[in-house]
DNA sequence: TATTGCTTTCAGTATTTTTTGAAAGTATAA
DNA sequence: TTATACTTTCAAAAAATACTGAAAGCAATA
C-alpha cells in the first residue's frame, strides 16, 4: 500500500470510529491528519486536505485546542496559525479519557450519590431493587473512576505489564 | 427523594450517558427502564412510560435483545410479549464491551494491521513517523483488545481488587 | 490610517439520525 | 374460516447534528 493511500484510510478510520463514540467525525479526522503529519498544518491545508469549509476547519480545530489534543504554533515569518498535534499515543489516550471523565463520569457519579438517598413510605421490592441497582452501577462507577485515575499517572508500559500480568499469572 | 422521582432520574442520565457514547437515547432509556423494574415490561408499557411510539419501542427492544441486554418472556395466560433486562451490572458492562469490541475495536485492528504493511520508495520522514504511529495505536490497540478479553473471563470483585491492587501499592 | 491577510462567528442550509404511525404480517382463539 | 390481539416493518416526518460561506473582527504592515 502507498503511503498517501496509507493515510487517507487512517483519516476515514479515525472519523468512523469518532462518530460511533460520540465525537464529531471532521474533528477526529482532523486529529487523526495532524497525527499522522510531521509538519505543522495550517487551517488552509486541512481545508484542502478534508474539503471542508473554513468555519467548520476553525471550530473543530479550536474543538480540539480545547482538548488539549493540538496546539497552536508559530511559524518564523508567516503570519497564518499553525497546529500541531500531541504526537505520543499514551499521551493522547490518557488526555482523552481525562475530559470524558470529566465531562460524563463525574456528573454520573454525582447524580448516583443523590440516587442512594430515595426513599419511600413503604419499603417494597420495588424500592430494595432500585437501591441495590443504584449501588452496584455506583461501585462500578467508582472503579471506573479509580482505574482512570490511575492511567493518569501511569507510565504506558509500566501500566500495560502490570495490568496483563494479572490475566497470565 | 422519592422513588418515582429517582427511577426518571435514573432512565434520563441513561438516556443522555448512552447519547454521549453512540448508542441511541431511547434504547438505552428503554435498558435503564428494565434495569429498575422489578417486573417484565410489555411494549405498551415502555410506550407509555418513555412517551414513544410503537415502531420506536419494537425497533429498540430489538435492539437491545441483540445486544443480548434484554429477554423475551412469555407470561401464563397473556398473549402480549413480556421482556426483562438483564440486572447484573457487571453481567451488562462485560456485553457491552463484548459487542463493541467485536464490532469496533477488531475492525480497526484489522486496518492497522493492513497499514503497517505501507511502503514508499523514498524513505522519507513522513513514511517513518507514519509507520511508527500506525505501530503505537496498534500496540495500545492490541492492549485494550486484551484487556476487555480478560474481562470476558474475570469474576467482578477478583477484578478490580487485582487492579486497584496495583496503583495502591 | 488604510490595506491586506488571516481568523472567528453564526444564521441559514444540508445531512444524518431518530421517530412516527399506519399498513402489513403473524399467531391464537372463536 | 374469520376475528381478534398483538408484532413488525418501513416510508415519510421530525429532530438533532454538522457544515457552509459570507460578513464581521483583528492584527500586522505599508
Amino acid at each position: 500500500m502507498q503511503l498517501l493511500e496509507a493515510k487517507k484510510q487512517f483519516v476515514q478510520a479515525w472519523g468512523a470510529l469518532g462518530s460511533q463514540w460520540g465525537i464529531n467525525k471532521t474533528m477526529a479526522q482532523i486529529h487523526a491528519l495532524m497525527m499522522v503529519s510531521t509538519e505543522p498544518l495550517s487551517t488552509e491545508e486541512i481545508m484542502e486536505e478534508l474539503s471542508i469549509s473554513r468555519g467548520n476547519a476553525n471550530m473543530n480545530i479550536r474543538e480540539l485546542t480545547d482538548w488539549g489534543l493540538v496546539t497552536k504554533v508559530f511559524k518564523a515569518g508567516e503570519r497564518r496559525d499553525y497546529f500541531v498535534g500531541e504526537k505520543e499515543v499514551w499521551k493522547i489516550a490518557k488526555q482523552v479519557a481525562k475530559i470524558r471523565k470529566t465531562r460524563e463520569l463525574d456528573p454520573i457519579l454525582k447524580l448516583l450519590e443523590q440516587l442512594k438517598t430515595v426513599n419511600a413510605h413503604i419499603k417494597n421490592d420495588e424500592l430494595k431493587h432500585f437501591q441495590k441497582m443504584v449501588n452496584d452501577v455506583h461501585k462500578l462507577a467508582v472503579n471506573v473512576d479509580r482505574l482512570i485515575e490511575s492511567i493518569f499517572k501511569a507510565e504506558e508500559s509500566w501500566f500495560w505489564d502490570k495490568i496483563l500480568k494479572i490475566f497470565t499469572k
